[in-house]
RNA sequence: GCACCCGUAGCUCAGUUGGAUAGAGCGCUGCCCUCCGAAGGCAGAGGUCGCAGAUUCGAAUUCUGCCGGGUGCGCCA
C-alpha cells in the first residue's frame, strides 16, 4: 500500500536481475538506496538514486548503469515512462491506471489508510507532561503535553503498541509545602484570618476548596496534631485533589494517559524499590563511593567536597557521574528515576521515550546513560526536547510572574482559543524550534491559522457530499458504493497529482514515526489541504473538472471517491494531531 | 568555563535524513465570485541557506573551528 516501498522492491529486483550486477553478488549494499518523490514534480512520480549509488562499487558509469536499470523497468505496465536524468537519477512516471487503482484502495481502507507502516511492532512507552502535582497546569507544560500526545498517537497509528504515561512527582519536599499550603486554607475555612500567604507556600486560590473539604471532614481536629501527623492526612488528599485538577486540564486538551505512575510507590518500604534498583546497578559495576569535581565555572560559595554514593554514568556517555544518595542518607531524585526506569524496563518496553521541556536538556545524558547501564544496551531510550513557548497578545509579549498565581494557566489558554488551535499550533513547528504563540493569530479564521485551513478543507469535502446528494437524490455515495466507482474517469493531470499526494501519506507516517517528528503530519495536512483548495478553485476556470458533474453520475461517483479519499486522509491525520475533523465550519 | 538546541526570503518557518533550478505562509504588487463554501484560488517581486575550512560524483543537510541567540550546569524536584 506504500507506493514507494512497492516500487523499491520492483527496482531492487530489476537491479538484481542485471547480468552486470550478478557479477557482484553479495558485495553490493542497497541500504542507502532511496526511492522517493522527486522535489520537482516535473521529474515524474518516483525517483531513485540507485545507479549513482551502485556506480562506484561496480566501477561503472552512473548514467550507463541507470540506462540499463531503466530498460529493465520499462516492461512494467504500471510504469508509464522511465527516464535517466542529471547525474544518474532514474525517474519513473506511473500510469494513470496505477493511480486509479490506488484511489480505490484508499477508499476501501478509509481512515485506516496509512496505518501500520512499521513492522515489527514495538512496545513503546511515551512519558509526557509529568507536571508536579502542586497546582493547575501552566502554559509552559502545554507544548510537551501536545507533542507527547501526538507522538504517542502517531506511533500507535504507525503500528506500535503504545502506553501513554504520566510520572507523578509526589514524593519531594514540594509536596510538604503543598500540604502546609493546604493546611493554611483549612485554617481559613475554619474562620481564621490567615492574612497574606507567606513566601514559600503556594498562594493559588485553587487550594481553597481542599481546605474547605478538610474542614468539613475533620472539623478542627487537625489543629491539635503535630506537623508530621497532619501531613500524613493532608498529603494524599492534596495530591489526589491536584491530580484531579490536572486530569481535567489535560482532558480539556483532549489528552488521556493510560498509566499514572506515582513516585511515592518507589519510596514505599523505606525506599525498597529504589534500594534494589541501586543494587541492580551496583551488581553491574556502576556504583561507587567518591567525590564529584566542583563545577568549572564560578564556584558556589558553600562548595565542599563530600563523599557520596555515585552512579558511574561517565562510563556510559554522561559528562559527570551522578549522585544517588544524599549526604543525609536519603535518596536523590535521580535515584528514584533509576528505580522508575528499572520498572519500565521490567514491564518490557522496547522503546522508552521522554518528552521534556528544553529546560531539562541537562537531564538527557544521564537518562540515556541510565538506560544503557540498566538494560545493558537492550532497550532504547530517547528524549524529545521541546523548546520553550513565548506567549504574545497582538504582537506584545505576555508578562508572567510566578508570584501570587499571576501565571497563565493551560486552562486559560484552552478556554480562550480552543483545544484544536492550541494543539495544531504546537505541532506546526519542529519541537526543537522555539515557538511564538500569539493569542490573536490562533483564533483567526484564515490561511494564517493552519488548523482552520486544514479543518476547512475537511469541511469542504463534506460540503461536496451534501451538494452531491442533493443533485443525485437516488444515488448512494457511501463508502461501499464509492469503492466500486469507475475510477478510469479520473484522468486529468490535476486529479492524478492529488492522488499522488495521497500516496505520500503512508511514507510521511513512517518517517514521522521513525524520527519522532509529529509536526511532519501537520505540515503534510497543510499541503494536502492546499491542493484540495486549489483544485476546488480550478473548477471555476474549468467547470468540467468540478467534483459534481450534473450530466454524469459515473463521473460524479468517481470524483466523490477521490474526495472521500482526501477527507479520510485529512481526518486520519487530524486524529493523530488530536484535533477535530469538522463536517462543517460555522 | 562546559553540555544541549537554534541561525534558510523583510517577518514566522518547512526542507523527504547526502540529491536535480532551495520551498510555503504573512507582508508587498496585480488578477479571479451569473459558477460544488472568496473563511478560498492564480500570478509577480524577494536568497552569499551565519562565517571559514574539510569529506565526495553531489552539502542547507555530515565533520572541525569560529560568530550570534536560547536553555541548563555539585545532594533542588
Amino acid at each position: 500500500m506504500n507506493v514507494f516501498k512497492e516500487f523499491e522492491s520492483k527496482i531492487t529486483s530489476a537491479i538484481m536481475a542485471l547480468d552486470s550486477v550478478k557479477a557482484y553478488e553479495g558485495e553490493l549494499d542497497l541500504s542507502r538506496m532511496t526511492v522517493e518523490p522527486p522535489r520537482d514534480p516535473s521529474h515524474g512520480d518516483i525517483s531513485t538514486n540507485a545507479a549513482m549509488m551502485l556506480a562506484k562499487p561496480m566501477k561503472s558509469n552512473p548514467r550507463a548503469l541507470a540506462t540499463s536499470i531503466s530498460e529493465a523497468l520499462s516492461d512494467d505496465p504500471m510504469i508509464a515512462s522511465v527516464s535517466v536524468a542529471g547525474p544518474g537519477f532514474i525517474n519513473l512516471s506511473l500510469s494513470d491506471l496505477y493511480w486509479q487503482n490506488l484511489t480505490k484502495e484508499i477508499v476501501e481502507h478509509g481512515e485506516n489508510y496509512g496505518r501500520n507502516q512499521i513492522s515489527p511492532s514495538r512496545k513503546v512507552n511515551v512519558e509526557y507532561v509529568s507536571a508536579n502535582p502542586t497546582g493547575p497546569m501552566h502554559v509552559g507544560h502545554c507544548r510537551g503535553a501536545v507533542v507527547g500526545d501526538a507522538l504517542a498517537n502517531l506511533l500507535a497509528f504507525a503500528g506500535h503498541e503504545v502506553t501513554k504515561e504520566y510520572y507523578i512527582n509526589d514524593a519531594g519536599v514540594q509536596i510538604g509545602v503543598l500540604a502546609n499550603s493546604v493546611f493554611l486554607r483549612y485554617c481559613e475555612a475554619l474562620g481564621d484570618d490567615i492574612g497574606e500567604i507567606p513566601a514559600g507556600l503556594y498562594p493559588g486560590d485553587y487550594l481553597v476548596p481542599l481546605g474547605k473539604a478538610l474542614a468539613d471532614e475533620f472539623g478542627d481536629k487537625l489543629k491539635g496534631m503535630n506537623e508530621a501527623e497532619r501531613q500524613d492526612i493532608i498529603r494524599p488528599r492534596a495530591i489526589d485533589g491536584m491530580m484531579e485538577m490536572i486530569r481535567d486540564d489535560l482532558a480539556a486538551l483532549n489528552i488521556r494517559h493510560d498509566v499514572f505512575f506515582s513516585e511515592r510507590t518507589l519510596h514505599a518500604d523505606n525506599g525498597g524499590p529504589i534500594g534494589s534498583a541501586i543494587s541492580d546497578l551496583e551488581a553491574k559495576g556502576f556504583v561507587y563511593k567518591g567525590t564529584l569535581p566542583p563545577p568549572k565555572g564560578q564556584l558556589p560559595d558553600d562548595w565542599e567536597d563530600r563523599e557520596q554514593t555515585l552512579f558511574r554514568s561517565t562510563d556510559v556517555g554522561d559528562d559527570l557521574d551522578r549522585a544517588l544518595i544524599k549526604s543525609d542518607g536519603s535518596y536523590t531524585y535521580f535515584a528514584a528515576d533509576v528505580a522508575y526506569f528499572l520498572d519500565k524496563y521490567n514491564r518490557g518496553f522496547d522503546d522508552t521515550i521522554f518528552v521534556l521541556g528544553a529546560d531539562h536538556g541537562g537531564y538527557v545524558k544521564r537518562l540515556e546513560a541510565l538506560a544503557k547501564a540498566i538494560s545493558e544496551g537492550k532497550t532504547h531510550l530517547s528524549v524529545l526536547l521541546c523548546q520553550l513557548v513565548k506567549l504574545y497578545r497582538a504582537g506584545e509579549p505576555v508578562k508572567m510572574s510566578k508570584r501570587s498565581g499571576d501565571f497563565v494557566t493551560l486552562r486559560d489558554v484552552v478556554d480562550e482559543v480552543g483545544s484544536d488551535s492550541v494543539r495544531f499550533m504546537m505541532l506546526y513547528r519542529k519541537s526543537s524550534e522555539p515557538l511564538d504563540f500569539d493569542f490573536a493569530k490562533v483564533t483567526e479564521q484564515s490561511k494564517d491559522n493552519p488548523v482552520f485551513y486544514v479543518q476547512y478543507a475537511h469541511a469542504r469535502c463534506h460540503s461536496v457530499f451534501r451538494q452531491a446528494q442533493e443533485a443525485f437524490a437516488d444515488t448512494d455515495f457511501g463508502q461501499n458504493e464509492l469503492k466500486n466507482a469507475d475510477f478510469s474517469v479520473l484522468n486529468d493531470e490535476t486529479e492524478l497529482r492529488l492522488i499522488a499526494k495521497l500516496a505520500e501519506y503512508p511514507r510521511v507516517v513512517e518517517s514521522a514515526a521513525l524520527a519522532h517528528e509529529p509536526h511532519k503530519i501537520a505540515f503534510y495536512l497543510y499541503d494536502l489541504a492546499s491542493m484540495l483548495h486549489s483544485h476546488w478553485n480550478l473548477g471555476k476556470d474549468r467547470p468540467e473538472l468540478r467534483f459534481i458533474n450534473h450530466e454524469s453520475a459515473i463521473i460524479t461517483k468517481a470524483r466523490l471517491g477521490l474526495v472521500f479519499a482526501i477527507a479520510s486522509v485529512l481526518r486520519s491525520g487530524l486524529l493523530i494531531t488530536g484535533t477535530d475533523a469538522p463536517l462543517e465550519m460555522r
